[in-house]
RNA sequence: GGAGACGUGUCCGAGUGGUUGAAGGAGCACGCCUGGAAAGUGUGUAUACGGGAAACUGUAUCGCGAGUUCGAAUCUCGCCGUCUCCGCCA
């Protein structure tokens, strides 16, 4: 959530910037500084109002000790009085403050000066290019044939079970899931990120706290018995360990890794890109998480995006890294790069890993701040990043490695495979 | 799930209706003391919002929410959480 005050002293700044994220409802913009303006009104009239109420009750209690019941009764018809007043003030005190905060909730993140123009993926920059894409047999088969051949996972099996789009892993296709995970946990690690094995379902509070509510409450799977979602990434329990909390300035930055299963409804997908691997409604993934002092997100971001691509690399996969353009950008993010890997029987890129850079935004809502050198309570910025997401990343290992007598799995994997090859 | 106890600041801990935003202690920060340190000693040490150039000041906050009262950390109700015992259980 953007500062109030932030808004008030950028209002055209604020307008130009959100229409490059294609967000054009800028009456909104003006209605939170009316709101604002009026809270203030309130909060004046209300506190002065207060102030006499208090002072005239220590008063009373003075006369109480004296004796002076005529004098105390006297005060007591005054405040009375002043009591209808607070009353209503009070009311509209919550009012409006709920009001402002409800319009604040519907202003995304402001995109950073970097951030190019546009509305569909077709705008968004291709920053650079690595590894190589394989040249196929003419046999090459999809990863869902793959994983069928090779016994790795059975889809219709997930159907009975469940529903589409809850894969079951089998044998080496379960193996390689957890050689995966293990893998980019000790990668993430060795850079100085904290391991943490978070709740998978999280309450409504840290739900708002990271931004799924209320801007995506329909695409997470909701328990409704205990008010609580799956979680949709681990970002979100895992950005939520710092809500509500002041830290040192030496704390920073604070790194942070995590597995976890994601869910996700993904309503409304259908066709091609939900075959096989593609779209899941449950997947697993290793997410790295950064809280950081806000003079050094920039750089960070750019730390994070190596850290990424070094991964990776490390998979010998063809990959490229897109800066998303405005329009293609989610909510909570002030500026994303995405990773794609190529997926060479398919044909197509898919995105591996979303690596964004939140600013205060997120941790203006979770209220997590530090204290500066001066002693100055400040918000601090988070990033996160996927490090990575698996199903693509196996869509692409199965499809791109395969030979007619089985698939070779990169050299970084042996060891956690405890293979070379699936055979 | 049932019964009971409890929930105060960074931490420990006092506080059962009236200058209590909160005693006391610890920790931390800065200063004095010291050759240096320890000990000792002095001062400071919550957050949000409003007003003010600032000093400072008003309001709110003692798990959360509502209520009683001129006045609530203190009384009442609801919720959440923790602990103990019982039940159940991987």
């Amino acid at each position: 959530m953007l500062q109030v005050n932030y808004i008030r002293q950028n209002r055209d700044k604020v307008i130009e910037r959100l229409a490059i994220k294609n967000f054009t409802q800028t009456g909104l913009v003006d209605e939170i500084i009316a709101l604002d303006d009026e809270r203030k009104k309130v909060q004046a009239a209300f506190d002065n109002t207060q102030a006499r109420v208090n002072s005239a009750s220590k008063e009373i209690g003075q006369f109480m000790r004296l004796g002076q019941k005529h004098e105390a009764e006297a005060l007591k018809a005054e405040v009375a009085t002043l009591k209808t007043n607070i009353d209503p003030l009070k009311t509209e005190m919550t009012n409006v403050e709920k009001r402002l905060t409800e319009k604040l909730l519907l202003l995304p993140n402001l995109p950073s000066d970097k951030v190019p123009q546009g509305k569909t993926p077709e705008n968004n920059i291709v920053v650079r290019e690595g590894g190589v894409k394989p040249t196929l047999e003419e046999a090459a088969l999809p990863h869902w044939e793959l994983t069928t051949k090779y016994k790795l996972i059975d889809f219709e099996l997930g159907t009975k079970i469940t529903g589409s789009g809850f894969p079951v892993y089998t044998g080496k296709g379960a193996k390689l899931q957890r050689a995966l995970v293990q893998y980019f946990l000790d990668f993430n690690t060795s850079a100085g990120y904290v391991e943490y094995l978070p709740p998978f379902m999280v309450n409504e509070e840290s739900a708002y706290g990271t931004g799924q509510l209320p801007d995506k409450e329909g695409q997470m799977y909701y328990a409704a018995a205990d008010n609580f979602y799956l979680i949709p990434t681990a970002e979100v329990p895992v950005t939520n360990v710092y809500r509500d909390t002041i830290l040192k300035e030496a704390d920073l930055p604070v790194k942070m890794t995590a597995y976890s299963p994601c869910f996700r409804r993904e309503a409304g997908s259908y066709g091609k890109d939900v075959r096989g691997l593609n779209r899941l409604h449950q997947f697993e993934k290793v997410e790295i998480i950064q809280i950081v002092h806000p003079d050094k997100s920039d750089e960070v971001l750019e730390e994070m995006v190596n850290h990424v691509e070094k991964l990776l690399k490390s998979l010998d996969l063809p990959y490229r890294i897109l800066l998303l353009c405005g329009g293609d950008m989610g909510f909570t993010s002030a500026i994303t790069y995405d990773f794609e890997v190529y997926s060479a029987a398919q044909g197509r890129w898919l995105e591996v890993s979303s690596v964004s850079n939140f600013q205060d935004f997120q941790t203006n809502r979770l209220k997590c701040r530090f204290k500066d050198g001066a002693g100055k309570t400040q918000l601090t910025h988070s990033l996160n990043g996927s490090s990575l997401a698996l199903p693509r990343i196996v869509a692409s290992l199965l499809e791109n490695n395969q030979q007619a007598n089985g698939i070779m799995l990169p050299p970084a994997l042996h060891q956690y495979f405890g293979a070379e090859w699936i055979m």
